[in-house]
DNA sequence: CTTGACTCTGTAGTTGGGTCCAGGGTTGAC
DNA sequence: GTCAACCCTGGACCCAACTACAGAGTCAAG
């Protein structure tokens, strides 16, 4: 399949393909006689992986990262268990923060039903009187 | 209390509270009479909750927004209401794909746990065949 | 009253993730 | 065999969110 066909079923832009060729998450596909790119049909399933982990929160180089896994048969399986397990952890540390978060917000809507004499409507107070998870200084 | 201290309190670059402020995001501390920037303490807060924000996936536009929504006391609760329930669903919405991303990624640690020849370690399938929830085409 | 740490301003550079374009080649329907 | 619709390449440009820098001013300790 062509530049334009892969890139309409995986809602992606053709200029896009391109750019993941360079950074060498797309392998380069085979060429037509004409010097066209010839996609196999399973390139839309794989963006559409990646569209997917990119909407997750995963950078493009992570995404690299885990499709090089994929590669590498039975024998990186046990490089592919550390590093699934180490984006697993990532991934329910986040969860549960993004979980704080909308719980505060659902506290912070169900203060606004209340009767207006008894709002506060005070977003920073209502998302921020949670401490973060024992994160005290220097992040990085 | 001045730029560094801030700065480090909240530990971001003084660099970007210059920035925030260019994008209105801090409103203008008095100055000192030498021109120097003079924050109240109450900016270490303001700070932390913009980078906490900003860490769950907040775009500093969004975060703006919400600051915005603070300013405007009891009057603009209902807009804040609907500014939050809007992003309460949005919150709710990501944490159900990262979970599904998560538990793909437990499954495929579980295979790993696997004796060699029952393993098939491919991360593609793993996290690739639950469709997602009803999205079948054309996302946004 | 000098010196070193700090701050100011405006502007430019960086990174990640694309997106656009000019100038040209290829296809396929007519 | 022509013409629109597509594709190629290399390079420039874009946006968000910083980060760095030059050149100048401020301040407190000694």
């Amino acid at each position: 399949m062509r530049t334009s066909e892969l890139a309409g079923r995986a809602g992606v832009n053709t200029e896009t393909l391109r750019y993941y060729e360079r950074r060498g998450l797309l392998t380069e596909p085979p060429r037509t006689p004409g010097g066209y790119r010839d996609y196999p049909p399973t390139a839309v399933e794989l963006l559409r992986f990646i569209k997917r982990a990119q909407e997750l929160g995963f950078t493009l180089d992570e995404v690299e990262e885990l499709l090089h896994l994929d590669d590498g048969g039975p024998d990186s399986c046990d490089a592919a268990r550390a590093l699934a397990e180490h984006r697993r952890a990532d991934l329910a540390a986040r969860i549960r923060d993004l979980q704080r978060m909308h719980d505060s917000l659902a506290d912070l809507v169900a203060t606004c039903d209340l009767p207006r004499a008894d709002r506060s409507c005070a977003l920073l107070e209502a998302i921020d009187h949670r401490p973060g998870p024992a994160k005290p200084e220097a992040i990085s």
